[in-house]
RNA sequence: GCAUCCUUAGCUCAGUGGUAGAGCGUUCCGUUCACAUCGGAAAGGCCGAAGGUUCGAUCCCUUCAGGAUGCACCA
């Protein structure tokens, strides 16, 4: 017997040497598999926010990656698992922004590019962590062929497909409301916004011989138009486009009389003046009918000349204030101080967004979405759990365009250019000088033909989403590389559900839009990992889980099958240490068993009855392997290695030869089922076993 | 308002058209040589409520209640 059996199982020591061996094997690379490997198996690893450390949702992505990669590798197919790092654009930019103003700077004093070189060391230095700790779970992707989405390759292939979309017309320019973070300084798309149910005040306010309601009043300085529903007969009197002299915040206003079906007639008073430039139904308002829109607050919150006496002043200062103001001049009707509504925040900060009009590039979703629509109402991807296929598409057939513009630096440039507003004319193109070209889209800085203006590179860039959308075919090389080729559409994509609308979604778009095909054929989304009392962890609650604290007590396969057991696709999962400790001893178990077992080998023969049990139970597991029932196996094996196993086989044996000449079997292919889940421990035993030629990483799954 | 999910043992959750399962916890017993990071045993549930389909429902359908999440609108 090998004489580390006569010591209690120790995973950390185990584990770093299995994960060597395994590196050194070269199997993680599908070329390198044994056998004649024609069928490709891919899984695109959801790139790793490279801004941290792994949190408990990327071990639990490493641990059912690996379980899928894993057992497709024992069953012969030419398995490629692709790692990746996010550079993660805006998240990653807050981190550093924090850290920054630790240190009493803040971003608006550093030059951009030297900003850009600051956080890409930071992610660079804190990438090394990142990937030690995916080492550390047992992930066994491919390393050679690991991508980072800011790699030149990838930003190139991101850049032409920029460049097809406007082509296409999918891309377009338009001055049109943002949600604006006043302290981030940047645009989001409607996905970074989280609704913040809040009780404020509400005014009724005298507006000449209307009463209007708002819970804002610091936007109203500019409201020139009362709008009012066409068929409201409290209003009948009044005609579109007619003009009313009033008494205003700052003095006497002349109002203009707009009728519209979006008017709520039951609301308020029926009546409400509109602020085009700072709430996106008032601007729809203006769109429709051609109306003025003035900007009335700036980007830092602050108000502007429009204000009079309070330019200048954050809102939040002057709210009161205008009050006062209004209340002298008996402008305020009523105050109505428990009014229920949503406020829009930004998901970082809380901070309340300030619609904004913005000129930025905007995706076209409609055409995309209706193409993506077409092919998953006829099932061409397969959604685990089930019902996030009805909510995909829910979504797509309600999708609104997307903001792709981001005022940061952390991210990919946008590869457009604007011409510079002087226009001095090459000498004898005086003529063709209106053809200058306000905006080009090009990789490289382009130059004027007609002038000798320079071209300015659009300081914004992409919502990181917008690359990341490209994920799997970019990855891979699209379009020329022989990976592409090989291993595109990949087989499954499997992360949390939490983000379906923000990247699976716009994957599936984007893959079919630019390759023509559906970038994965299965979505599997698991749910989140909460605290032990399943309260959602945050780092304010103080109740984050550190994976890896559970790695050095337990080991990498306790907290692996830990995650695993009764963990159903798309529902969340309370950790509780207890579970951990549970598996803990379970590999100690396993460890023992082994123990017995090689102290009693005799012949390898196996009793009739029980290789039939045995059989049984392995197909069982087998088509729930395939049917991405993970957390019924590993409970399944569980039981089996440890109640009927150890418990009764064992045992018997001690009275009944023909069983003792069993174990082996049931112990080789006991440890075959369990790999995937528990990779290092079995891995280990294999080794120990009498006459093994292969790793058990590239043994044959049980028939 | 629209949508999705959940409601099963003290806790956390699996599960199945044929009178319920696990882990943890609890109680009791046990250290004869694979294992005290253990073994053996026990207690504990009209499977949210009401209807319907069925020979039979915890499971399928409808309604309701409670909880969670997502989306939209709110002047």
């Amino acid at each position: 017997m090998d004489g580390k059996l006569l010591k209690p199982y120790d995973p950390k020591e185990t584990e770093t040497r299995i994960y060597k061996l395994w590196e050194d094997s070269g199997f993680f690379v599908p070329e390198n598999l044994p056998g004649d490997r024609k069928k490709p198996f891919t899984i695109i690893m959801p790139p790793v926010n490279a801004n941290g450390s792994l949190h408990a949702g990327h071990a639990l992505v490493m641990t059912i990656e690996d379980i899928m990669i894993r057992y497709q590798r024992m069953c012969g197919q030419k398995t490629l698992w692709l790692p990746g790092l996010d550079h993660a654009g805006f998240e990653t930019q807050v981190v550093y922004e924090k850290k920054l103003e630790k240190e009493k700077r803040t971003r608006f004093e550093i030059k951009p590019k030297d900003l850009y070189k600051e956080i890409l060391d930071f992610t660079l230095e804190n990438s090394k962590n990142i990937k030690s700790q995916i080492k550390r779970m047992g992930a066994s992707c491919d390393w050679s062929r690991e991508k980072f989405t800011l790699d030149a390759d990838i930003v190139k292939a991101v850049h032409q497909t920029f460049k097809k979309m406007h082509a296409d017309g999918l891309i377009y320019r338009g001055n049109r409301i943002v949600s604006w973070c006043s302290k981030h300084q940047t645009s989001f798309s409607d996905l970074e916004i989280v609704d913040e149910e809040r009780v404020d005040n509400f005014y009724y306010l005298k507006y000449g011989p209307f009463v209007i309601g708002t819970a804002r009043p610091e936007t109203k300085f500019g409201d020139k138009y009362v709008v009012m529903h066409p068929k409201d007969k409290r209003y009948k009197e009044y005609k579109q486009g007619q003009k009313i002299k009033l008494e205003w915040i700052n003095g006497p206003i002349e109002a203009t009389v707009i009728k519209d079906e979006s008017v709520d007639m039951k609301f308020g008073t029926g009546v409400m003046t509109i602020t085009p430039w700072h709430d996106s139904a008032d601007f729809e308002i203006a769109e429709k009918h051609g109306l003025d829109k003035e900007q009335i607050i700036d980007e830092n919150g602050k108000l502007l000349p429009i204000a009079g006496e309070f330019a200048g002043e954050h809102i939040k200062k002057a709210r009161p204030r205008i009050i006062e103001k209004l209340q002298k001049k008996e402008l305020v009707e009523k105050i109505d101080e428990n009014y229920k509504h949503v406020v829009r925040t930004c998901y970082k900060c809380g901070t309340v967004i300030e619609p904004q009009i913005k000129n930025q590039w905007f995706v076209k979703m409609k055409p995309l979405a209706q193409a993506a629509l077409v092919k998953i109402k006829k099932g061409e991807i397969i959604y685990i759990p089930e019902h996030f296929k009805k909510i995909t598409v829910h979504w797509l057939q309600n999708i609104m365009d997307w903001n792709i513009s981001r005022q940061i630096v952390w991210g990919i440039p946008i590869p457009a250019w604007f011409h510079e507003p002087k226009c001095i004319p090459k000498p004898g193109l005086e003529k063709d000088i209106k053809k200058c070209k306000e905006i080009i889209i090009s990789t490289e800085k382009p130059m004027c033909e007609f002038c000798d203006a320079e071209y300015i590179q659009d300081p914004d860039t992409f919502d990181t989403w917008f690359s990341s959308g490209q994920w799997p075919f970019v990855a891979l090389g699209f379009p020329k590389s022989e990976d592409f080729k090989m291993f595109y559409p990949t087989d499954i994509m499997e992360t949390a559900g939490d983000i379906i609308f923000f990247w699976v979604a716009r994957m599936v778009m984007l893959g079919l839009y630019i390759t023509g095909e559906l970038p994965f054929k299965t979505v599997y989304l698991h749910g989140m990992v909460l605290d032990a009392k399943g309260q959602k962890m945050s780092k304010s609650k103080g109740n984050v889980i550190d994976p890896m604290i559970y790695t050095d007590k337990y080991g990498a396969d306790a907290l692996r099958i830990g995650l695993v057991v009764g963990n159903t696709p798309g529902t969340s999962l309370a950790l509780a240490e207890e579970r951990i400790r549970g598996y803990g001893k379970f590999a100690n178990k396993l460890w023992n068993i082994t123990r017995f077992v090689l102290d009693n080998i005799q012949t390898s023969e196996v009793k009739r009855e029980l290789k039939e049990e045995f059989d049984k139970l392995a197909e069982d597991i087998t088509s729930d392997m395939e049917n991405f029932r993970f957390h019924l196996v590993s409970d399944k094996i569980y039981h089996y290695i440890w109640h009927r196993f150890a418990d009764e086989i064992i045992e018997e044996s001690k009275k009944n030869p023909e069983v003792k000449s069993s174990l082996m079997y049931i112990l080789e292919n006991s440890l075959k089922i369990l790999h995937p889940f528990m990779p290092f421990i079995t891995e280990e035993i294999w080794g120990m076993l009498p006459n093994r030629k292969n790793l058990l990483i590239v043994e044959k799954w049980p028939q």
